[in-house]
DNA sequence: TCTTTTTTTTGGAACGTTCCAAAATAAATT
DNA sequence: AATTTATTTTGGAACGTTCCAAAAAAAAGA
């Protein structure tokens, strides 16, 4: 009837005519790019060759928007520069393609205002799960705010206490327990905490282990041993020359982070002191860094991919029981004391 | 006339509710959405209130299918394990921002393999451009089908020849060239080129830049003097190893990489000999650590921030003329030498 | 005041998918 | 062979937006 019409330029192949050139209807094609079992394999066939012919890309925008579940995850870390961060951001990546989710990394910077305008952003995508470590300052009732439009979240490696979330976290008052242990068992008795603020979760509890471990051994703990800073290699610097100057006989230190670590072993060649010798040190994360450097750096190894693993699990028992309502709780994840060198 | 409808629970707000809620049509909540000109102070007011109001987010998938062009940038970088990465990825994030597009990072792990499935799975999403840091052994003609299929790609610290796509990548000629000639003016004449792999083409750069400040210096140069390796502290370590094994009377490398230069002054700290003294050391990215560490290393400073302006402006010309036919052309971003005390 | 021009507003169609209810087919049971 | 039951297939409506063409309102010119 119709004579055959000029091939439009460059148009987007579409479920349409994936059904016009495999003799089905869109339905079908429809049943067959969603995976469904009660399509015959016949017709599932047809499809798939057409497919193959057409190189179609699947248009997950008019899915979504039709109302099907997206599987888009949003990984919203505190700063993609810190180390340990990229090692995170890669396991999540790999656990998270294993269930089936897609995942994208964004990075806040440590700033909340930049945390809430990404998050903001990306509302307006359609997104299945935020998975968040967040910045310091970050407010409880934005989170709960979040889960109560709908949009799933899983905090990690921070503690926002009030969020009803589900919180992947270390063992960071083990560790740092152990850490201690290690130290007073190796008979250094002298110690200080050095680095870390007050604003995040992960201090308190590093804090909390260091002094369970002091007062188990029966060690006077002094609120001056703790020299608290930024999170950076230089602000462990400055930690490590304030501890020297109020405690010249100094003779261990548990840093709340490799970096802090890095830091103070620098400024403690700077001041004539030899690390792992004068002074023991320890650290928390294992960095890659941590076991080549030399002294080579005792410290409390965190595995990455724990972390995505569980994070993993918790995301798919909550994409599966959607509306179940929201609690807070906590997946500690086991680590490990790595003795070297340094102490 | 029509009884109040009793509110539909937990459903979407959408602009027909704006309207009503506004009392104009939806076709004047759409323009002050896409912030048009041509709509009325009287009305954009009233839709800007309806908005606050009901907390309305906008829908990009609907907007998206619709035809509006999409303001999602993908960044696939090669690794996000490197601390380079960390910082590259930062930068870019930030200057996309400010050309009012939104950027989401996904990591290869330097797998050409993952590096084709993450970006077929992208296409399903409406990404307006790629920006691609290549796995080693990406072929020109994926990026090229890509292009073909209307994803602008944009390609960073690594050219893949062929490609029709702009690249943005540091003078590496230029900066291992600098590096040398500050060698070979501080009087050390047995030079060894340490790391990288012949398969990423900035090794081939920079190889290229120490050949010629030789050549120019008129010291003789032999392929013996190269020890390729991976790109991980480790593969450092042994480099430096071959490198005094073949020639024990070294004074001095020219490394491929920061990350190479750490590896091989702990190799030679195992080895007997003192970095910067014995044997001189110059890097090639200029890490955080380098300045902090001890000695600090002289090397080769990239701006990540510059490589994100540079990428930024290429992507915004690029979104503006669309239609014109892809050229292959170089965008090199100028370095600097870092002189510190490992030289 | 009546046109003409410009500015602002508007309903309806369209984007590419999935869901629904119903139709068509096949298989199993009388 | 006739019915019931189970399996596959299907057209049409819907998702929330933007675009288009045309209507309405306002401003300018006669």
């Amino acid at each position: 009837m119709m004579s055959k019409l000029p091939e439009k330029k460059n148009k987007r192949v579409t479920v349409i005519d994936l059904a016009k050139l495999a003799g089905v209807s869109k339905s079908s094609v429809s049943l067959v790019l969603t995976g469904s079992s009660k399509v015959g394999d016949e017709t599932k066939n047809k499809v798939l060759k057409a497919i193959k012919a057409t190189g179609y890309v699947y248009n997950r925008d008019a899915a979504s928007l039709r109302g099907r579940k997206s599987n888009l995850v949003a990984i919203v870390l505190h700063d993609l520069t810190n180390p340990f961060a990229g090692q995170l951001a890669v396991a999540l990546e790999n656990y998270i393609r294993e269930i089936g989710m897609f995942s994208m990394i964004v990075s806040s910077g440590e700033s909340v205002d930049r945390q809430t305008e990404l998050v903001q952003n990306l509302k307006e995508y359609n997104i299945a799960s935020f998975i968040i470590c967040p910045a310091p300052g970050t407010e409880a009732q934005w989170i709960n705010d979040l889960v109560e439009q709908g949009f799933p979240v899983i905090t990690i490696m921070r503690k926002v206490s009030g969020a009803n979330v589900t919180t992947v976290i270390p063992d960071n008052v083990k560790g740092t327990e152990m850490a201690t242990q290690h130290m007073l068992s190796k008979g250094y008795h002298k110690l200080a905490f050095l680095g870390g603020k007050e604003d995040i979760s992960d201090y308190h509890e590093r804090l909390l282990g260091f002094k369970q471990a002091m007062s188990e051994a029966k060690v006077e703990f002094s609120p001056n041993q703790c020299f608290q800073s930024g999170t950076t290699r230089n602000s462990g610097r400055s930690a490590l020359e304030q501890a020297l100057t109020f405690n010249p006989d100094l003779d261990a230190i548990v840093c709340f982070s490799d970096v802090i670590a890095y830091g103070a072993i620098e400024q403690m060649r700077l001041m004539g002191k030899t690390p792992g010798k004068d002074i023991a040190v320890v650290g928390f994360d294992d960095l890659q860094d941590s076991c080549l450097m030399s002294p080579s750096l005792t410290t409390v190894h965190i595995e990455a991919n724990k972390i995505g693993y569980a994070v993993s699990e918790v995301l798919k028992n909550e994409l599966a029981n959607a509306c179940d309502e929201a609690k807070e709780s906590t997946v500690l994840i086991d680590i490990n004391l790595n003795i070297r060198d340094s102490s």
